[in-house]
DNA sequence: GCACCTCCGTAACGATCGTTACGGAGAGGC
DNA sequence: GCCTCTCCGTAACGATCGTTACGGAGGTGC
C-alpha cells in the first residue's frame, strides 16, 4: 500500500515534466528507484498504474477540499475557500495542475480515465451545489447547480491557463476571478435576479 | 499548401480519437491515404507536423471569431456570440475542443507548442478585452481586463469538461452558464459594482 | 532443513515508434 | 532524347515501448 503510493508520486511527477506521452513504465521505475519488474508485479499494466495513480490524486484533492470545508468559516468564505483549493497557486499545485491536464487530456481516448474523470467531477459538482445553497436561504437546486456548473468550468479553465502561461495568469488574477464569479453566483441564486 | 492542410485534417482527426499520444506518423499518414515518406518530405519531423497543426487549427478559431465579430449586433450580443463560437457547441466543435485539449496537454512539455498556445491565448484575451469594453462607455482597461480573463477560463474550463463529460455538460447548460457570465462581467465592468 | 510462496530485479521478446536512405515516377529545360 | 530536379512511396534502421519469462532472495510452515 506504501509501494503504490510511491509509485502514484512517481507517475505525478514525470507526467508533470514529460506529459502522460512521455510517461513510460520505465521512466516511472527510474524515479521511484525501482525497476519495471515491481510496476508490472504490483499493477500488471501500465493503464492499471496510471489509473491508480489518477485515483489516488482525486483521493487526494477531495480530501483537501472536505478538510477546508470542515474549517470554521462562512458559507460565503468556505465556498470560496474550497473552491481556490483547486487553483494552482503554489508551486505543488501547479505541478498538480500539470498532472490534471494530462489526465484530462488521456482520459479522451481511455475509457477507464474517463469515467474516473467523471466520477470525480459530478462529485465536485455536487459539493459546490451544496456549497452555494448554504450562502444563502434559496432552496431550489437548479439555480445553484447551474452556478456550479459555471464555477466548476471557471476553476478548471483558470488552471489549465495558468499552466499553460503563468506569467498571463498570475496568483492574484486566478484569485480575482475567482472572487468576482463567487460573488456574482451567490448574489444570483439568493435572488439577486429573477 | 493544399496538401499541408490535408495532412494538418488528418492530425486532428487522430488526435480527435486516439489522443496526441496516439498520433504517431503512421497513423496520420493512414487517415490523409498517404505514406510517411510525404509526412516526412512536407514537414521533416513529427514536432513540425504536430506544430503546423496546431497553428492551423488556432488560424481556423481566429477566422472563426473574426467573421463573427463582423456581423451586425449589439456590443453585448457580439461578445456572446464570439465567446460561443468557442463552445463545443456541435459534433464538428466537440472534435475541435478535443483536439484542443489534446494540444493544451501536450503543451505542457513540448516549447514550441506552448509558446503557440501562449500566442493565441494572448491575442484571444485582448480581443475579449476589446469587446468588453465596447459594451459600455468605461475606459479603464484594467477591470475589462480581468473580466476578459474569468470569460476565457470559463469558455476554455467549459470546452474540457463538455469533452470528458457530454452528459453532464450539456449544450443548454454550456450557454446557460456562458450568459450568466458574461451578464455578470458586463455589469461589473460598465459601474455595476466599484 | 526442506518445501513453498511472495516479491522483485534481470533480461529479452515482439511490436511500434520516429527517422533515414534509396529509388522510381513525372515534369521541365534544352 | 537526355539530364535534372522535385516529389513521394518503399523499405529498413536503431531506439524505445509494453509486456513476459525466469531466477534469486527472503520469509514462513512444519
Amino acid at each position: 500500500m506504501e509501494t503504490e503510493r510511491r509509485l502514484s508520486q512517481a507517475v505525478w511527477d514525470v507526467v508533470a515534466t514529460q506529459g502522460i506521452e512521455g510517461t513510460s513504465v520505465r521512466a516511472v521505475a527510474e524515479r521511484a528507484g525501482c525497476t519495471t519488474g515491481l510496476i508490472m508485479h504490483r499493477f500488471g499494466s501500465r493503464a492499471a498504474l496510471l489509473v491508480h495513480a489518477r485515483r489516488l490524486m482525486l483521493e487526494r484533492t477531495t480530501a483537501r477540499a472536505d478538510a477546508i470545508e470542515a474549517e470554521p468559516a462562512s458559507p460565503a468564505e468556505r465556498l470560496r475557500r474550497v473552491l481556490a483549493s483547486a487553483l494552482p497557486l503554489d508551486t505543488e499545485r501547479v505541478d498538480e495542475a500539470r498532472v490534471w491536464l494530462g489526465f484530462a487530456a488521456a482520459a479522451v481516448a481511455d475509457p477507464a480515465l474517463r469515467e474516473i474523470q467523471q466520477d470525480g467531477n459530478r462529485t465536485w459538482l455536487r459539493r459546490l451545489t451544496r456549497l452555494i445553497l448554504a450562502t444563502g436561504e434559496a432552496v431550489d437546486e437548479a439555480p445553484a447547480e447551474e452556478a456550479a456548473v459555471g464555477l466548476a468550468a471557471l476553476v478548471e479553465g483558470l488552471g489549465s491557463l495558468a499552466v499553460l502561461d503563468p506569467h498571463t495568469y498570475t496568483g492574484e488574477r486566478l484569485e480575482r476571478a475567482l472572487d468576482d464569479a463567487v460573488q456574482a453566483a451567490t448574489w444570483r441564486v439568493n435572488g439577486g435576479k429573477a
